[in-house]
DNA sequence: GTCGGAGTTGACAATCATTCTCACTTCATC
DNA sequence: GATGAAGTGAGAATGATTGTCAACTCCGAC
């Protein structure tokens, strides 16, 4: 782990314990979305015994801080990945997981104005995209 | 129920029975995203017993048929609602879930250039916009 | 009209992700 | 080293959803 990332860990008021400190690191070690069970598996293989019950705990945590992004699978599974701080979509790769983080005013202007139109107020908007990656076709 | 209604329902190869009959009846009569639980509970109010496996099962097929819209709330729920044919978007109340569908090609265009430009394939896209309605402000 | 079989249903059990509980541990501070 | 707040883990509890299976319904064939 990086000092960048151990100075999140303190600044969100998070004591850095062994346990959150793993997750933080199996997040960082892989780029596309994983599930709670997935990284909790990933934990004990690598020897980081962490509960199930504070691996969810931790990714809440990281979530409520924006520390990383939660998206449900089609059957409601939460998935997680770590992200940039600033606002971005995702282009999903349908087959291998693979994802990119896209941004652009674009949308972001089509969705206030929608809402505006229809008179809605305290808008955010939740778009993802999804594709057959490159290596993947 | 229209005459419509029915066609579709004999269209998809599925028995029109009471049961399907009334959970399409159910979904005809409100315009905003409802729970499965939610429309059992409603069919049971009307004096319509209906299973909550049955309600599960026939919300699944329409869905399936592309009849209705599925949605996951932010703790995982699935949330039904019918809906227009063509390809559109939800602008949904947080308060009240009272939905909008819009649409735009712009959009529609920016999703496409941004796959195209990361070299993916076969894309799709989900976007909901929440916000509050102008009666729940 | 009635027979038979495929499709459908409902009650209930089973599954599975997630959250809750609570006794126990860890850490910082005094 | 005593104290209290924060954090943890094991297992129970929850709650949406799905599976199971015997009973029921529909519908065409006779």
């Amino acid at each position: 782990m990086t000092s960048t990332e151990k100075a999140n860990a303190e600044k969100s008021s998070l004591r850095p314990t062994r346990q959150r400190l793993a997750v933080m690191e199996a997040m960082a070690s892989f780029g596309d979305f994983r599930s709670a069970q997935d990284i909790h598996e990933l934990l004990g293989e690598r020897g980081e015994q962490v509960g199930l019950a504070t691996v969810y705990r931790t990714l809440q945590r990281l979530a409520d801080a924006g520390e990383v992004d939660v998206l449900r699978t089609e059957d409601g599974e939460a998935i997680y990945r770590r992200c940039s701080d600033s606002h971005h979509h995702h282009l999903v790769c349908r087959s291998c997981g693979a994802t990119v983080e896209v941004e652009g005013p674009t949308v972001e202007r089509w969705t206030s104005s929608i809402a505006a139109e229809h008179g809605y107020a305290d808008v955010s908007h939740a778009l993802e995209i999804f594709g057959t990656c490159p290596r993947c076709r």
